[in-house]
This record gives C-alpha cells, sequence and structure tokens, in this order.
DNA sequence: TAGATTGTTAATCGATTAACAATC
DNA sequence: TAGATTGTTAATCGATTAACAATC
C-alpha cells in the first residue's frame, strides 16, 4: 500500500504534470519556483506536495524534468489506460466523447449510453449509443473503470446506482446533484451552473 | 461594502440553494441538518455557513424556506440576470450554449465566438457564431459580464487577455491552463483532464 | 568556494466540527 | 414545561508558507 497523499496535493499534481510537459527538450531540469508559476502556486507549496512522492530533486540543481515526469505519472496511475463509459448522449455527453483532452491524457471514451430511444443506435465519434440498461455487461465486457454522469439531475442518482451495480467505482457527475453512495466509491462533482454562480457572488464584490 | 464570505462558504451556498429548492412547497420550514444532507456536508458547517449572511432561522423551529432562498439568492447576486459570452464554438463550446442549467440558474448566453471561418456565420441555439475579434464591441453591446472559454490550450491565454480588455472581469475557464491575468479578475477553472487523472490517482489506491 | 535550490521543520493560517447556551 | 434547533464559541484539524540547514 502507498502513502497517503492529501486529496489537495492530489489535485494539483496533474498541474506540476502538465507544466512539465511544456517545457522545452532542451531544458533538463527544473526547479520549484518554475513549477510554482506554471500553476499558479508558491513554490514551498510545490517541495512540500512532491515531497510525499520521493521526488527526484537534487539541492541546488532542481528536479530532472524527464525522471519527475515519469514518477508523476507514475504516482497519479497515469501508465495504464483508463476506460470511461458516459451516460447520457445529449450535448454535452457528446461533447465528452469527442473531447479530445481525454485522450490526450490516457483516457478512452468506450461507451456512450442514453435511455432516449431516438438517440440510441446513432453513432457519436464512432461510438454506437447504447441502450442504458445494458450497462452491467458493457461495462464488464470492455474493463470500465470510470462512469461520467451526463444525465438531467433526474435520472442522475439512478446512473449512479447502476454504475456502482456495474462495479465502477469512479465517478464523474455533471448532474447538479450530490449523489449517494458506498464507502470506497469515489464521486468527482462538476457542477457548471454552481461555478457561474461563484462567477456572480463575485460580481457583487467587486462593484459590479 | 458586504462581508467578506470565505470562499469555502461561497461554493456551497449554491448548494443549499438547490436544496432548498426541491423542498415541496407543503414544507415551510428547514433544518440545518436536512440542508447538511442535501449538499452532503456537516449540520454545524451549514449554520457556521449561513452565519455569514444573517440567516431567517429560528432556534427549535428551523429556517423559513422562503426566506433563506430569497435570501441566498440576493447573497450570491442572483436577483439579477447575467449574459455570458463563450469563445470557441467547437463541441465544448456549443454544448455549453445549449446547456439548460445556465438559464435555469439564471444565465444567459448571447454571443459564440470563434477565430475558424468555417464556424462563422453558422447558427448554433438560434445564436450566430461571431468572429472573435469583434470581441469588443459585442461585449460592450449586449452587456456580458461572464466569458467562458471553450477553446484549445494555446487560444486560451489570449482569449482571457481579450476578455479582459473587453471590460469582462469574471472568467469561467475550460482549458487545461493556469491563466495570467491583473488583480481583480476571478477565474474560475474546470479542468476535465485533470478530475480523470484525480480519479485514475484513486483506483491506484483502493486496489484497482 | 559561492551561489543555488532542495527537503523539512515549525509557524501560521484558515477551515471544520463538537459542544452548548440561548431560545423558540 | 420538554423537546428541538439555532447561533456561536472554542477546540480540533489540516493545509499553507516562511525559514533554514543540507548539499549540489
Amino acid at each position: 500500500m502507498k502513502a497517503i497523499i492529501p486529496a489537495a496535493t492530489v489535485s494539483r499534481l496533474p498541474l506540476y504534470l502538465r507544466c512539465l510537459g511544456e517545457i522545452p527538450p532542451s531544458q533538463t531540469t527544473c526547479s520549484s519556483e518554475q513549477l510554482a508559476e506554471g500553476a499558479g502556486v508558491n513554490p514551498a507549496q510545490v517541495r512540500k506536495d512532491l515531497s510525499f512522492i520521493d521526488p527526484p530533486g537534487v539541492r541546488g540543481v532542481g528536479y530532472d524534468v524527464a525522471e519527475l515526469r515519469a514518477l508523476l505519472r507514475r504516482e497519479l496511475g497515469l501508465t495504464k489506460q483508463y476506460r470511461v463509459a458516459i451516460a447520457g448522449a445529449g450535448n454535452l455527453g457528446s461533447a465528452l466523447t469527442m473531447y479530445p483532452g481525454f485522450n490526450e491524457a490516457g483516457f478512452e471514451v468506450v461507451a456512450l449510453f442514453d435511455t432516449d430511444v431516438t438517440k440510441i443506435g446513432t453513432t457519436i465519434n464512432s461510438l454506437t449509443v447504447q441502450p442504458f440498461k445494458n450497462i452491467g455487461a458493457i461495462v464488464a465486457s470492455l474493463s470500465v473503470s470510470i462512469g461520467v454522469i451526463a444525465t438531467p439531475l433526474e435520472a442522475a442518482q439512478e446512473v449512479a446506482d447502476r454504475f456502482v451495480d456495474a462495479g465502477i467505482r469512479s465517478i464523474l457527475n455533471f448532474a447538479p446533484a450530490v449523489l449517494k453512495r458506498p464507502a470506497g466509491i469515489e464521486v468527482r462533482r462538476v457542477d457548471l451552473s454552481t461555478e457561474l454562480q461563484i462567477l456572480a457572488y463575485h460580481q457583487t464584490q467587486v462593484g459590479g
């Protein structure tokens, strides 16, 4: 069992990884200050974060770019490919299916579900929309490990329950719902309307 | 000037608001425990959060649903309508333009920009895609106050700069970039790939 | 050696929560 | 009154950051 990395640190590691990817090959070493700049955090934060993963840093020199990159990928579990299923083939689900960033980051969308009979059987990004009731068999046969909920609010809890039944333990939820789920199931919520509401609050603050 | 509400509290207020919206009209009062359940937090957290906005709570009774709802909407600045401009008319930008949750929450997408000449002039959700270079005039004439970046990474900083030039002070950024910007400009970042990477990390933890 | 930069400690800061008096 | 539930304090917890010895 690996050391437990604080959640706040885990959420910053991908930023460091991205920052490393933007460093030109001519530069073989980088400092915590450079990573901090790229991630928008404090240099001490970077060093503290990296201290959880036994980093390849050399005092007076910095971090070896290639080594740190490989280490971060290993720690984040990105050395293997993850297969993703998306529930909800509406505008958002379709856009996510075609989102290039997922593939770039090593994730592959392999299944797309909907309950709407007018959508089932249609093809989006060379993926045929499947009836949601087949989720169990499809998730098992395609070894899906991450489920994405891109359905309306009303369907979200039901979809989450079926995902869990099908053996999925990681869920990315775009519906504005706080999902009930058993222990051990990780849910990340992306709530687009809430993000705008938070921005709206700040407009009231700065004299807008 | 209003009291400053901690950022963590601000990000939970929309959850309480949503929870209140789901309470049937027959129930005129609700407890911190009920709100906590709906938002997935501790009841003490709810009371503490609400204490920043002088809540209409009555000891032994609870909060008046209608009053608390109105207060939260007022505090979050949701009593007025906000106009939103989206940069990037690709799959994600198109999906966001059609996202029903924005309108439900009181936000109106009034402009959609792209630099791609094959997209300019086409119509998405009855909105004509505009050339990005016209952003200044359009933002001013339509009183846009929130900008959304749904472009590829390469264009994100440039779009942010133009948004700021055009007078936008609140930005929702879907590109995986940490944007440089002047003080007083609020940016919320939604990084879809990073969310998956965080989920991937947890799969390495629980024995996946 | 002098300069640079890490790794780590300890201090600071802020957020969460338990506890309970106030009070309906 | 007894029971319920808020508002608030104080304790706890965890995250951030300044500082600096270690060391290349």
